[in-house]
This record gives C-alpha cells, sequence and structure tokens, in this order.
DNA sequence: ACCTGAACACCGTTCAAGT
DNA sequence: ACCTGAACACCGTTCAAGT
C-alpha cells in the first residue's frame, strides 16, 4: 500500500503553492516560511516549487497581492466615502493577514493592488478636491493605513494578546517613574483601553482636513 | 613583519561592534549586515563579537537606539512648535540611516528612545489638548513621521534615485493606459516633481485637525 | 576575560539527472 | 514538462579548546 506520510499532494500549480504559502504565513507567520517548509507541506521536494515560480521572492510578491484581491471597492456612494471604506476594507484584510503589511512595503503592487491604486486614485478625483490635494491626499490616507497598522501589529509580534498586555506591564516596569512618567501614563492609557480606536479618529481627521484645506 | 591584511583592529567592545554595524548598514544596507561580514571588517573572528553582545537581534536593537540619540528635542518653544520640530528631525534621521526605519518598528525602544517618547508625550502633555486627543495625536504624528519615511523608502530600496525614476517610467509603461489613467497620471505627477513636499503638508494637516477638533 | 576553530542546523538556489 | 538529489555558498549560534 502507498504510503500516507504526505497530508496532500494535489498536482502542483501556481496558485497551489501561493495558496499554500498563505496559509503557512498566516500560522507561523513570514519568517516560519521557508521554501523547504512549503515544499514539505504540499508533498513534494524543494526543487520542484521552481518548475512554477522563478524565486522566493516573487512568491512573497504573488502573496501580497492575492491577499490584496480580497479589498472591496464599493461603489454607488460618494467619493469620500468609498475612500473611508476602501480604507478600512484594507486595513481589516491587512489585520486578517499580519504578514502582509510589512510584505506590502518591499513588494511592487502586482494586478489586484494596481486595481486598488486606481479606485483610490479615480475616487480623490472624483472627489472635487484640488489636483494637487487629491495627490497629497492619497499618500496621506495610504500612510495612515499603512503605517498605522504596521506600528499596531509590531508591539504584538507573534504572539497572543496576552503574552502582548505582559510585554506591555513588563516595559513599563522596567522604566524610572521620574524620568518617564508620561511615557508610563501613555502606556497605561492602552492597557485601560480608556482611549477609544484612534485609527478611525485619525482617519476622519485626515479626511476632514483635506477637505478644509480646499475650501480655503 | 606582522601582515596588515585586516584594515583595523582596535580592541572589541560594544560601542566598536555598534558603530562598525551602523557603518556597514549604511553602506550595504541591514541585509548586507551579517555577524560573519561585520567581525571581518572589525579583524576578528565571527565568535569573537559574542563575548560582547548576545546575539544578532540585541546588536539590531543597539543600531536603532544609537541613532535615535541624534534626534532633536528641541527646547524653549511652544508644546505645538517642539512637536513639529521633534517630527522633522525624526524624519531627518530615518533619512540618513536608511536601514533604521524597518528596524525601529521590529525592535523594543532602548533609553534612547524611550527618551524621545518622553519627550514627544511630555510636549503632547503641555500642549493644552485634551488627554483623549494628546494621545491619538501622539499615534497620529508618530505613524505619520515612520510610515511616510518607510513608504517613501521601499520606492527606491537600495537603488540610487537614477534607478528609482527608471522603475517609475518601468512601472507605468507596465499599465494598461485604458484602465489605470488615474494610476499613470499620479506616477507622472512623482516624475514632475510638480507635488510639492507631501511630508510637512500633511504633518500640519494632522496638527492644526488635533487643534480644532479640541476646540469645539 | 577574551579569542578561535570546528561543528550543527538551517537557508535559497544551481545544475545534472531522471521520468 | 515536471520532479528529484546532490551540491554550493551562505546564515546565526553552540560548544570545547586555547591564551
Amino acid at each position: 500500500m502507498p504510503s500516507k506520510q504526505t497530508p496532500q499532494r494535489q498536482p502542483l500549480s501556481r496558485t497551489a503553492i501561493v495558496s499554500a504559502a498563505i496559509d503557512l504565513a498566516d500560522l507561523d507567520g513570514v519568517q516560519g516560511l521557508s521554501m523547504r517548509n512549503l515544499a514539505r507541506r504540499l508533498g513534494f521536494e524543494v526543487m520542484a516549487l521552481y518548475n512554477h515560480i522563478a524565486n522566493k521572492n516573487e512568491l512573497l510578491s504573488m502573496m501580497v497581492d492575492t491577499v490584496a484581491e480580497q479589498i472591496d471597492e464599493p461603489s454607488g456612494v460618494e467619493p469620500l466615502q468609498a475612500i473611508r471604506a476602501n480604507a478600512m476594507s484594507t486595513r481589516a484584510v491587512l489585520i486578517k493577514h499580519p504578514w502582509a503589511a510589512e510584505l506590502w512595503l518591499k513588494h511592487l503592487p502586482g494586478p489586484a493592488r494596481v486595481a486598488q491604486m486606481e479606485f483610490l486614485l479615480r475616487a480623490f478625483d472624483e472627489s472635487g478636491l484640488s489636483k494637487d490635494l487629491a495627490h497629497h491626499g492619497f499618500h496621506a490616507i495610504t500612510n495612515h493605513v499603512h503605517g498605522y497598522t504596521l506600528q499596531e501589529q509590531s508591539m504584538t509580534l507573534g504572539s497572543d494578546p496576552e503574552e502582548a498586555e505582559d510585554a506591555m506591564h513588563a516595559f513599563i516596569a522596567s522604566l524610572s517613574p521620574n524620568d518617564h512618567s508620561h511615557t508610563i501614563a501613555h502606556v497605561h492609557q492602552h492597557l485601560d483601553g480608556s482611549t477609544s480606536s484612534s485609527f478611525e479618529l485619525v482617519l476622519d481627521l485626515i479626511l476632514d482636513g483635506l477637505v478644509r484645506l480646499d475650501g480655503q
């Protein structure tokens, strides 16, 4: 009888490889993803992968772009509402795949990301903002979405929320109360959960600021 | 006569190691920095390093914190001006050491970064903004500084400005003009240099937005 | 106390060989 | 056309040995 060592052995293909890589990164983080690792999970030897993809870099690019396909492009709403909803959806996708925000930065956009860029830039174009403000607004919004999510994730890097809370307690315990009272108070605000969602507040602050600047 | 193979052989120390590592990262990027690499440059064998630092992770943390020591903490100005100047100085340091922004995210703050946090949080505290807005403002500003710089650097990853420009031309050449007219126009705005410095504009937009929200 | 050298357990990838 | 196996040139780090 054939051995049942390999959990699955679908025929190899670009999409099968990318999809398995995404699963693996969701489980172990992107640093737990090696070519040998991935091949084993698929039931093949390492070098079999190279018949379908050029190298690991290409694989990582495809992973981000595949994940970007999930981003909503809401239609039938005001441009500023479309921008806001698209930003929220991008953020949701980046949270769902915590490895994606970092790779998004390091890799050139593929088709799905280009489509998302085009959607967002069109919404800005139709928003009535001046050309210059639309340009800056695009960067302000994308920077906020990606920067905020990245910063947030870096604090809980590869750990459950419970571990993250312990890390915060350990961090403030290491500070001298005299010299660092504001920092300690700030971290306590996080632990108390007293601060509402900063992300949406700043998102709206930027959107409102753009509209106001344009009115001047 | 003793061979002069090793360019320098100062006695090894934590500071000497960190300083050499920073030089090496400035030259080749952080991915061109290996322990073997670094040891060779210092004129020692790899394992000599481990008498002074625990592991590579600790080294990277020390590198970021050393660089953070260069950030200005202006005194004798209005809190909002201090915040603005500190943000500009942080950005300047991150541009001077292009590898630092990424490591800043991935490593816990050391003494210098804690001092910078404390400075910024104190300025927000003294700014007259409400406690809640001060908290959100701190995140909005730091996210903008780091997110914007990171995004900017990712486009020119390890290449001179000239290569970066070629890459942008290649990128728009790969797009179908019909489906991606807004994206193409956006990239052209970058190439024309017609867009003024987005960084300061959005920085002020956020600061002004915070003040206005507080006034309501 | 500090440095060295061999070794271990990993990487991504090339290349020749199989079917 | 696709898969395999051995090999290469790297990693970070452990551990025993030297001074």
